[in-house]
This record gives structure tokens, C-alpha cells and sequence, in this order.
DNA sequence: CGCTTTTGACCCGCGC
DNA sequence: GCGCGGGTCAAAAGCG
């Protein structure tokens, strides 16, 4: 993990092997090498600072794992959490392993929490993530005014997948979306996916993720839910699916 | 007309 | 057993 010393051979275009080459002329050909060797550069230099963000990120979570330990440590008076709330944060961090206790109804293999950056003054809490969605609830909790809505994936009738939208305490211009198990079907067609960069950026400025990680710790989750997080979203097959979808995209 | 959203009611687990 | 809070259901309304 978080090893950025990898290659990747984009120039493998699979459209230009099934066309025939010799109804091409050779110029049109070498232009199109041209610019197939620049839009590898630059996806090598994406991926070169997706690497630099995510070691950055996870340099920045192992310091703030540390600063919270220390800081439990130092004034364990100051977690006012009740038994209720610390067995759901525990059952919380199990999930991303196996499936809930309090929810045997349910199989939930995995749960991942993504955070977007929204317009401040889009006060819709809709993530575009790229499948169909119908909201079947919305509810207002008791430690957040935002409420909070419930999603099932609408684009597979037997697809288990909910996803739970709220906007964070400290800075409601960030969206938390919570995704709860795994679609049993493929992605909807690229010309469907809108990728979250209109109005929405899912938080890649450390600057930013610093903040909320920061409002994170505030709230007390446990530093192991947060370890969970970063391992969770870098194993994520839909994490993955998403970043090969960007690069696709540029591609074609 | 069919799909989605809204929203109050209901269910269920947990703590006291 | 009761109350609380989160999650889900389902009827009604909205929308294209």
C-alpha cells in the first residue's frame, strides 16, 4: 500500500489494434501516436500526484492517530460518549470486515465513507457517484441538524447497496456519504457517470482534508475508525472501478 | 402513467 | 417495561 512505484503501459490502445492498419495513411497514424504518448504523460503525471496526495493523506492520519492517542491519554474525562454510541462506533469499524451483529438480517461485506466538497450554496445533498439512486427516508439525528437521507441503488432491483448522505457538523459545505455493501451489477454506461468535479470535488487538497480530519478527531470517532477508512477506501473495488473509469474517460 | 421524493408512522435495539 | 434514537416502510404528492 501507497507504493507509487508502479508502471503502467497506457500506450496500449486496444481500439487501434483491430483497425486496419493499411487504410490508415502513415501521417495520420504518427499523429495519433503523438497524441496518445502526450495523453500518457499526462495520466502518468495524474497518477504520480494521486500517489504524492494519498502517501500525503496517510502520512496525515497516522499523525493524527498519534496526536489522539496522546490526547486521550492525557484527559480520558473528556469523552462524554455513552455506552450506546461506543458499541456503534465498534460495530462500525467491525463492519468493514463482517457484517453487523445488531443487523443480522442484513449482509453488509463492506462499508466506506466518502467525503465531498460541495458548493456552499447547494443545499441538495445528492453525491453523483456515477449509479442510480431513490431516496426512501430522511431522518434529522441527534448530534447533527442536517438531516440525514437514505439511499438504495435504483439501478438493480436486487441490488443491496444504501447509501446514507449527511452534511458534516463543523463544515456543511462537505457531504459524508456512507455506502453499505456491494453492487451485484456493473456500472452503469460511462455516458451516465457524471464525474463529482461540477460543484462537487471529493476532498483531495490536504489542506482541506487536514480540517476535516481534524473535525473528525473532534467528534471523538475512534482513531481506529479512521485507520479503517483509509485502509477500506484504498481496497475499495469501487474506489478502483472509479479511478479506471476517470482514466478510461480521458482516454476515449 | 410510471418513477421519484416527501414525510409521518412504525419497527427494533439498546440503555436505564 | 419504558423511552430514546436510528433505520425503514408506505401512502400521498410531485414531476416529466
Amino acid at each position: 500500500m501507497g507504493n507509487k512505484t508502479f508502471s503502467i503501459d497506457l500506450n496500449t490502445n486496444p481500439l487501434l489494434h483491430n483497425i486496419n492498419r493499411s487504410l490508415i495513411p502513415h501521417e495520420t497514424l504518427d499523429e495519433e501516436l503523438i497524441r496518445i504518448r502526450e495523453e500518457n504523460k499526462k495520466l502518468a503525471t495524474m497518477l504520480t500526484t494521486l500517489c504524492e496526495n494519498y502517501n500525503s493523506l496517510q502520512t496525515h492520519i497516522i499523525e493524527l492517530q498519534q496526536k489522539y492517542s496522546t490526547h486521550n491519554e492525557e484527559d480520558n474525562s473528556k469523552l462524554l460518549l455513552s455506552r450506546k454510541r461506543k458499541a456503534e462506533e465498534e460495530c462500525c469499524v467491525n463492519n468493514f470486515e463482517e457484517a453487523s451483529p445488531k443487523r443480522p438480517r442484513e449482509i453488509t461485506t463492506n462499508i466506506s465513507t466518502v467525503c465531498v466538497k460541495t458548493n456552499p450554496s447547494d443545499q441538495t445533498s445528492v453525491v453523483k457517484d456515477g449509479y442510480n439512486w431513490r431516496k426512501y427516508g430522511q431522518k434529522v439525528t441527534r448530534d447533527n441538524p442536517s438531516p440525514r437521507a437514505y439511499y438504495k441503488c435504483s439501478f438493480a432491483p436486487t441490488c443491496p447497496v444504501k447509501k446514507k448522505v449527511q452534511r458534516s457538523v463543523k463544515d456543511p459545505s462537505i457531504l459524508v456519504a456512507t455506502y453499505e455493501g456491494e453492487h451485484n451489477h456493473p456500472q452503469p454506461s460511462q455516458a451516465e457517470i457524471k464525474m463529482p468535479l461540477v460543484n462537487q470535488d471529493v476532498i483531495t487538497d490536504p489542506k482541506i482534508l487536514n480540517k476535516f480530519m481534524e473535525d473528525i478527531n473532534t467528534n471523538s470517532l475512534q482513531q481506529h475508525l479512521v485507520e479503517k477508512m483509509a485502509s477500506s477506501l484504498s481496497k475499495n473495488p469501487s474506489f478502483a472501478a472509479t479511478v479506471a473509469t476517470a482514466i478510461s474517460g480521458l482516454l476515449f
